[in-house]
DNA sequence: AAACAGGTGTCTAACAATTAGACAATCTGC
DNA sequence: GCAGATTGTCTAATTGTTAGACACCTGTTT
């Protein structure tokens, strides 16, 4: 597998959209750019696209990236699992802070590093989790619980809308 | 509820415990403090912490903060669900950013804003709280599992784990 | 010391969900 | 148009879940 599907790029300026095509042609099998954000959501409804790179600063004017927070989150609503990168002229850390924390995968700052940029989709890509069984994702979840509750079994089973009895099957069997 | 359990203060700068002691000590129940980090996984054996917050720089000399990321995973490690917010003198957006996808909930810069990160610690064990009942994540599970099966069903379910008619029943239920 | 409250481990019997297996109908790629 | 995959629906056997109950243990209150 030497390709990493369809990445969305959007970016208001043209040029580096362009950049973006010649960059990225290698690795995906297709690169989409847009300059209107309001295109984002319709592509991804349109067809599956595997990863999008987003611009935090959309409105030309504004620089508080708040424009790109709001479309990234009106990806991961409905694309809770497409991977989203985030690009920034501007190095502000509450920014990326706030960005990872609504969802996004990694954070970079122009002018980027070719090499570096690529080698981080690439990385994203890779790393997106593989599918896990209902009873993983199930285990998982009661292990946790369990944890916050300091053992309490009761309360646990209370907090999961299960029976005591039932935890004790699931502990069995898992 | 005024008050927000036992916080771990974790920083190799004696002064900043003290500020810190001083801080937190009408939010929290208890404030633990410690300029040596093999003591965090220790303290967090023998009692419950609610929260830790966590220096990034601890040997003096070294400021890439990948001693922080050492000891922020050693606590994650053990304790995947205790929320560990970072501190660092150092506004490296890229050393962020690996804090963050290492499970860090914030990252907070010096100096600080008293007020600032007062509110940043509540928020994080604010929404730090909810509980989340086996039949939601099961479902959210579900949701996401047949998005990335682009609707395939029968693929879906076998992903999951499940006979396909049992994803019926579970899809009609939820 | 006795009463109490909360948690644990275990059991039963009714009920609900899951399973394998089958079937025709529909969709899809070639 | 055809073959393979997917869907929607069904049955009967198996398994899991539930409410309720019981004795037991551990700390706390009276």
């Amino acid at each position: 597998m030497n390709t990493y599907g369809t990445i969305l790029v959007a970016d208001d300026n043209a040029a580096i959209l362009t950049a973006m095509k010649y960059l990225l042609a290698d690795a995906f099998d297709q690169v989409l750019t847009t300059a209107q954000p309001d295109d984002i959501v319709k592509l991804m409804a349109q067809q599956p696209i595997d990863m999008v790179l987003l611009d935090m600063n959309f409105s030309s004017g504004v620089n508080s990236g708040q424009e790109g927070i709001f479309w990234l989150r009106a990806i991961k609503k409905r694309h809770p699992d497409v991977p989203v990168v985030l690009l920034t002229a501007y190095a502000d850390i509450a920014l990326a802070v706030k960005g990872l924390k609504n969802g996004a995968s990694d954070f970079i700052t122009k002018p980027w590093d070719n090499d570096d940029l690529l080698r981080k989709l690439k990385d994203v890509l890779d790393v997106q989790h593989e599918i896990v069984s209902l009873d993983e994702v199930e285990k998982e979840h009661i292990r946790r619980t369990i944890d916050r509750c300091h053992g309490n079994l009761s309360q646990a089973a209370e907090l999961l809308g299960i029976t005591r009895q039932t935890l004790y099957n699931k502990m069995k069997r898992l």
